[in-house]
DNA sequence: AAAAGTATTGAACACTCGTTCAATGTGCAT
DNA sequence: ATGCACATTGAACGAGTGTTCAATACTTTT
């Protein structure tokens, strides 16, 4: 994972990815069949990570959950070179292989149910159809502010877009 | 740029554009002295596609100029798979390598200098701080919007998205 | 018509890639 | 200690890579 943040799809060798791991490469064909079995492994790995973050927290209140989980968007561990590149990398991946892309699609949208499990939590008297409405538009958010972060943006607009997502969350239920 | 958006940077070699231009492989280094020379100008006439966008237009009023230009990030030219995907893949290699990071900042620094200068045209009492402001914030949704458009979120959304950046730039400026 | 300049070709080179595989090392039950 | 399963090694192979270059075709100038 940190030859492909670093160095991109094309710097992920079976060769740099044995010496990285300080091991010879026949090893890494013994344990991996396939140089896209490996890659999958990676994948699943970055995904599974993504779902945490929209995990249910039974020892908070839904909406500190829901709080917690859109600012842990921009919070440090997250907005790291290291982090975005990687998402980057791998989602353009997805694009170049239908396997993957479909590994990413369902990720994705299990993201989205979990954001929108939260929001309804929160939102109890919202109809799950709108938590949907509203955890999408989140998520569309969150994707610019991942992306842009990459790109060098101030972090005034991040936090402004973090408040953002905050505001479409938590917005009153009109009748 | 069609072999990059469809199969990614790995499947954009010298022969496969050769093969693709229906010229033979040496006529490619005869125009172009590196691979790292023809990536570069493809990033270039991206870049420069995507400056257009936010030129300004003498024929139309500020308010239209301004409206136009967000509302052609959901067009039906930009929006295609095609576009989005070379998009990405320009990221991508733009953070595996310095050289082509140093051109895609400088594109989006005068991609937000244009459309702040919109909003400047548009709500003439705002100052310039406040236009760079929420030119910032505008291009952090537009960013999430063509990415999220990869990953197949429903139209719907894409759509309230716009409406949501068309919202930042026609705010009423405060006192 | 001859010469000069430009365009175009494909073979050749050295190199890296993913994958395979026989050989060797290591740990553990018997 | 012997045997056996698992772990690890690095050499080897064929395919694909970027780059170079002499040879050829086409255009323009003289």
């Amino acid at each position: 994972m940190d030859l492909l943040s670093r160095h991109g799809i094309s710097g992920v060798s079976m060769r740099s990815v044995a010496r990285e791991a300080g091991v010879a490469l026949g090893l890494v064909n013994y344990y991996y069949d396939d140089k896209t079995t490996l890659i999958r492994a990676a994948l699943r790995r970055v995904d599974e990570h993504d779902l945490l973050l929209v995990a249910p927290d039974p020892s908070l209140t839904p909406e500190e959950q829901l709080r917690n989980a859109l600012r842990r968007v921009a919070g440090k561990d997250l907005l790291t070179t290291r982090y975005l590149s990687l998402r980057l990398h791998l989602w353009a991946l997805a694009q170049a292989d239908e396997d993957y892309a479909q590994i990413n699609a369902a990720a994705f949208d299990r993201y989205l149910d979990g954001l929108a499990a939260l929001v309804s939590k929160a939102r109890p008297e919202l109809p799950w159809e709108g938590c949907r409405e509203r955890a999408a538009d989140i998520v569309v958010i969150q994707n610019g502010v991942w992306l842009t972060a990459l790109l060098g943006v101030d972090t005034a607009s991040i936090q402004r877009s973090i408040a953002r997502t905050e505001q479409i969350a938590f917005a009153p239920v009109q009748e």
